[in-house]
DNA sequence: AACTATTTATAAGA
DNA sequence: TTCTTATAAATAGTT
């Protein structure tokens, strides 16, 4: 697109290379925003440029669409059952709670983006250890229906 | 880009949902590749449709980093000291985005754990498996310190 | 799945 | 870098 078609390939000029990344890049993160918003997929896009750039994007969960907000009405998950009824302790605890919890989920996302497994605690590699040979046994075995039972991730938003 | 301008909003109906998820999903991954190849950039990409199907794109995989930056940050992110500067509101408030966010992660989750790990091939569970006894290994020998120096961003071609 | 009228992205130039 | 603009590409609505 533009005033002559190129083919896909390394740009060698190095200037324009930066050009056409800088121009592409915003062209991507924008197409990745409407992908997420006009179809309600869930995205993780990591970018880091020749230079050690890094841009990213992941599809936020706090603009929650509706169907998340029913399946959580749906479980149950509120915010307080009578929202006065706690002491601030109760709550900077369970937020703290909530915090570990979303880090931990979030680096989990992030394993799978090919990120992170160097930092992750024992317990974890040990728990995705399980989880991998499981599955590279249900490989082996061409079991994969097996799968439905594992219903995972620990700890999790209490319903 | 079409017969008419669209909004950029959550698309209601479900065929066209469906249907514009594919045409653009398969734009983006083009453009993804496009990107990585013309400007030599290092790209994940991972979509998740709202059905729970995965579609992803690496230009290289596996990129072991800056979530001990993300780690950083959140575990700096504490929570008020102790608790006379919050209004119990506020706490509330928060605790819902808290647990919005947990939902929506544990969401992508268990679609990636459920369907991804089903899909990939042995090749790539054998080297996922090799990955995570290479960091279990690393744990147990407590090599882990080495990684905190590291603040950010791998060294990547030079240019 | 194809087909187009349009919109959008962007390559090259300023 | 930022803007401009001619042209290539993507895609919304349709068949």
């Amino acid at each position: 697109m533009g005033r002559g078609k190129i083919e896909i390939k390394r740009i060698e000029n190095t200037t324009t290379r930066q050009v056409t990344f800088s121009k592409r890049r915003n062209g991507l993160l924008k197409k990745t925003n409407e992908l997420s918003v006009l179809c309600d997929a869930q995205i993780g896009l990591i970018v880091f440029s020749n230079t050690g750039k890094l841009f990213r994007y992941f599809s936020h969960p706090y603009r929650m669409d509706q169907i998340i907000e029913k399946y959580q009405r749906s479980t149950g998950t509120r915010i307080t059952p009578h929202g006065h009824s706690h002491h601030q302790e109760d709550l900077l605890t369970e937020m703290a709670m909530l915090r570990h919890q979303n880090l931990s989920l979030e680096m989990g996302i992030q394993r799978y983006l090919g990120e992170g497994i160097a930092c992750l605690q024992y317990e974890e590699l040990t728990q995705l250890e399980d989880e991998v040979q499981s599955s590279v046994a249900r490989v082996r075995t061409g079991t994969k229906q097996a799968q439905k039972q594992r219903t995972r991730i620990p700890t999790l938003t209490p319903n």
